[in-house]
DNA sequence: GTGAAAGCGCTAACAA
DNA sequence: TTGTTAGCGCTTTCAC
């Protein structure tokens, strides 16, 4: 459509100036907030800026500004593939990132290894990185760490697994009691009224994603299901090979296990232990994330329901935070809610690597 | 963070002018795709623009063109809390995307009347406005208008009810089938294995999106769950009061109903009633949209599962097309699907207004 | 404390 | 067919 020389132009810092009766430098440093004017004209050009519902252009400001944004994931460096998604998204994003003077790169750092994490974490220059995103476990050498980068001014977002005492700026993930809590109504629900165990399958002590889901699933399963017995977690470190070497001796404790909540990662050693001991019925089971595995197994009815978050939207809002962060804009906290995505067979969202949107 | 002298610049129209040796105005016009350029020279800037990696920075161009986009919003004028949800994005949003020199209102038509949608649109002037989403039935006079919006290269994208015999540029919204088929299962699991009928209420036969979720409820229910008997759709007309007053004889027929799929909107009367008429156990009840009522309902165990599309992301989405195709940029499909969400009790997300995200 | 002027990457007259 | 130049809204020296 053609410029619109009928549509009402929104007021510049021209407009602000004039009104407000000073120069251009003066405008802006009232509203980046700079030092150095008396408070007389701070207050004529606010006053200004009010009158005439001034709102920045941002797109100016930034190529005025020559920004260029720096924004870091550091990644689990588990064989898992919703981590390789993430790794993925951020990837894929990078290219149309440009177009937005935005670069965002990977690192990943060894799993379950809250020096290791540390150590990248302080490796980093501040001057060189305008964000990071941690997916990480909660420690105070990891806290510490995160407690640098804040001091000098690098945004920092916990992922997926919230490291809420630390001075991180926001988390970026579902809540994973709530999830938790999902996975029980949906297991109970599934079962029906039997009795008999539940089996919860949990990643390691250490991740704070792992233990709140598992406290979000007990709660609801004591509260709304007598009926059912939740077994201690056989911690399967995220491992596949662990987890189908782990699972024969808890299926064979002697019990009636009719559930499997699978609440971390690993799942191809669930799935590889599953086919090759399929009897004429199979337990109920609930994995979190979907992946082309868990899409296959949903598929396949092996597994009953998948609990998820969406990598895409992970992503995109851990770089709109950030972003918003440095140049301390406004958060739309609404739009950066991450959901607690329900699949069963029937939504599975059609094809291959697009379990994304948001 | 500084602005980072160290991290590489991306190159700009100038080091391509001099790179190709033209001036910028040429670049300019081979970069649009305008005439009265020697095929020679277009080659010449051609290759330098891919020699040196160059994306455009259209933050840059559309503050130089002085750009601003208008988009319309059409949404029936039902007193339904969705639609109200959608209108209070909108509005919502447009806050926020005057930075992005995006104007955004709505409209809204009377429901169920494709003539006067019809006659809406065709009201609208191509000059003053760049797209148009609308949420609305499916006929040839809405057919029409569409075809003359697109002849004028105004941006149509259809919204949560698609207008596929349309020349809309986009649909946005749930695969409404694929929610059908998500209800029908959630229903069969819930019930489990008993034998009775399940009694469907719908909105309109007009409306393309309530029999794309009937076609696929019946589907699975037919193929996954022989217990239980689909009844004939009630036509709700989303309204409560009508529902409320056709309820009645629907429940009364002799049948044993078991459960009930609301695959429309009026969820009002349906709660009214059911309220009204408690017995010692009431049917399962599966619901579409989470609103105010329906998130009531959901947590007092009143509905058993509400499948659901986030009013945010189908905003934010519509109007990223939209402006994607006026400035014929590439879409990101991946960040625009719009997903089948399910709700329960335990994942519903916090707080009123804010079921969004995405 | 304040202002004048140059410039970010791109587009759009207007010349040539 | 091509080039020159001014300017979008904002920031940033550098002078006063």
């Amino acid at each position: 459509m053609k410029p619109g020389r009928d549509t009402p132009l929104n007021p510049t810092v021209n407009d602000i100036a004039r009104v407000a009766q000073v120069s251009l430098a003066t405008v802006d440093r009232v509203l980046n907030e700079r030092p150095g004017v008396r408070k007389t004209t701070v207050e004529k050009v606010n006053r200004a800026i009010a009158d005439l519902g001034y709102v920045r252009d941002t797109a100016a400001a930034n190529l005025a500004r020559r920004r260029i944004y720096r924004f870091l994931f550091i990644l689990p460096a588990t064989n898992n593939e919703f981590v390789d998604l993430i790794e993925q998204q951020v990837n894929d994003l990078s290219q149309g990132l440009k177009r937005d003077r935005t670069q965002v790169s990977c690192l990943r750092v060894p799993a379950f290894d809250p020096m290791a994490l540390a150590d990248a974490i302080n490796a980093l220059n501040p001057a060189q990185v305008d964000g990071v995103a941690i997916f990480g476990p909660e420690t105070p050498s990891v806290r510490d760490s995160i407690s640098r980068l804040r001091a000098h001014d690098v945004s920092v977002v916990s992922l997926v697994s919230d490291i809420p005492s630390s001075e991180r700026n926001a988390y970026v993930g579902i809540d994973n009691i709530a999830a938790g809590r999902t996975a029980a109504q949906l297991m109970g629900r599934f079962l029906g009224p039997v009795t008999g165990d539940v089996l919860v399958m949990t990643g390691s002590m250490l991740a704070r994603d792992h233990l709140e889901r598992r406290l979000g699933f007990d709660e609801v399963m004591a509260r709304d299901f007598p009926n059912l017995t939740v077994l201690a977690s056989l911690e399967g470190r995220d491992d596949p090979d662990l987890i189908e070497r782990l699972l024969p001796q808890a299926l064979a404790s002697g019990r009636d296990i009719l559930g499997i909540y699978s609440s971390a990662a690993g799942n191809a050693g669930l799935v590889r232990y599953i086919d090759h001991h399929r009897g004429p019925t199979h337990p109920i089971i609930i994995a979190h994330e979907l992946t082309p595995l868990s899409r296959m197994a949903l598929g396949g009815g092996l597994f009953d329901a998948v609990i998820s978050q969406d990598s895409g939207h992970l992503v995109r809002s851990a770089v709109r935070i950030m972003r918003a962060h440095s140049d301390n804009a406004p958060i739309n906290m609404a739009q950066e809610r991450i959901r607690i995505d329900v699949y069963i067979k029937e939504n599975l969202p059609p094809d291959p690597g697009s379990t994304t949107g948001g």
